[in-house]
DNA sequence: CCTTCTTAAATGTCAGACATATAAAAGTTA
DNA sequence: TAACTTTTATATGTCTGACATTTAAGAAGG
């Protein structure tokens, strides 16, 4: 943490940017407790408000944690796997929504990444991952699951194959890839006829998951991406059909 | 937004999250302006301090940007791909570094992902992507490179891989995988013949791409994982040893 | 020795003020 | 009229000082 000359303007995000660097080098270990917000005012040469923000924003980043009290403070946080899914999810929705991405092209990028955990996760799932990806076929098959139930449900499932793999790093990167898109799946409704074909396609890809064929499970993943984007083609011919019959 | 009755602790948090869930339900459009500081401590009936303390936690998180003047104020931040990349990086680094993800974790899951990407970059690559993939790879067979730039530039091989598929979603999940992974692949000190080796088997995988050959990048890929493993074995060995030499 | 009270240190919150940036409105001049 | 300048209003950026609240550790008392 050293304070060099700056632009006058934003300090904040200059005392943020600081404290960050030094975390993310190393040079703050986890556990370890900040100045208190005084002593950065001092430090930095600013009030305390404009520290409290700098804090507020590594807050925000899951970079520290504050406590009160008499031996309270600011502590360079343990980011886990667990919070950072969250971020991840939350993030690629919105660089989805905001960013005009058509489906084909997430659902694309979704596939390839699950595909690459496929032949991983059939040579290494628990009974576990196998029982949650059943568990999720079956709520799939009841007749009375609305739309976004039953993408949910999907998310799950494939979560669940996702996680078999047993790597952390991988589960983590798919949080985006898969369970970011939701909100674009949820534009897709689902007939019962579609559903039929989706829980179909699912048992296969379970059932070679069971009996570790990774080989399989991948060829299977292609069949559904294949699937989901024919879905998707349907979608939007039924809505440019619907914009036309609105503007005669 | 709507105010509810909350713990009367971290007052920002809870307004943060408030307008956090408006933007990303969408509640608030990208560009739109949110009200004023003042009005925003009106409504939720705080100071404004911690108005503001909010708004920067959103700031952080790349939701928000503020403008200065008379028709200034807090705006829907349209959240981009090359800003979230940064983020990715980040996370996806401190997440390695601070949970004792084992080298073998990350790097399967490294170029898991990144095989992934490899038959879409073969088909697709401009040859802009391969020019900056045959650049790179003339960078590494430099002699007087530091292990640093030899790293730096293998990511930047990589990364020029990964952006062949033309898939802004795949780019921006292999940030985290390939460049989050750079402090681990930091660690690892290259020999004159590693350099060789790899500089070797990055140039078959050149080739590979360069004739649209999917099915052989992925294979190259797959050779050298196994080979960076190995490097990864040999570190930890010499370490090991003069582990207990020290201890004599 | 255990319990209770006090105290100090830290974050959380507030109120009011001033500084500064910026665009629009008002005024001025060629 | 048109172009330039000045004013003004509104917003964020920052500071000062204060009080509230939480919490652990020390002091006091049984």
């Amino acid at each position: 943490m050293k304070s060099d000359k700056q632009p006058h303007s934003d300090l904040s995000a200059y005392i943020a940017d600081d404290i960050r660097n030094a975390i993310v080098s190393g040079e703050l270990d986890v556990d370890q407790r900040l100045p208190s917000e005084t002593e950065l005012a001092e430090h930095f040469e600013v009030s305390r408000p404009t520290v409290r923000e700098a804090l507020k924003r590594l807050a925000a980043q899951s970079l520290i944690r504050t406590q009160r009290g008499a031996t309270g403070g600011a502590f360079v946080r343990r980011l886990r796997f667990e919070e950072a899914y969250d971020a991840q999810v939350t993030t690629a929705a919105l660089l989805l929504s905001m960013n005009a991405v058509s489906f084909d092209v997430a659902c694309e990028a979704r596939f390839a990444l699950e595909r690459a955990c496929a032949p991983l996760s059939a040579s290494r799932r628990t009974a576990d991952h196998l029982a949650t990806m059943r568990a999720e076929i079956h709520r799939q098959s009841q007749p009375g699951l609305s739309d976004e139930a039953f993408c949910a449900s999907d998310v799950a499932f494939h979560r669940a194959l996702v996680d078999g793999a047993g790597n952390p790093v991988l589960s983590f990167q798919l949080a985006g890839a898969v369970e970011g898109m939701q909100p674009l799946m949820n534009m897709i409704t689902f007939t019962a006829r579609s559903r039929a074909r989706i829980v179909e396609l699912h048992t296969v890809l379970a059932d070679a998951v069971q009996e570790h064929d990774g080989h399989s499970a991948d060829a299977q993943l292609a069949v559904l991406e294949e699937y989901t984007r024919g879905l998707a083609v349907d979608v939007m011919e039924q809505r440019a059909k619907a914009v036309l019959q609105n503007a005669k």
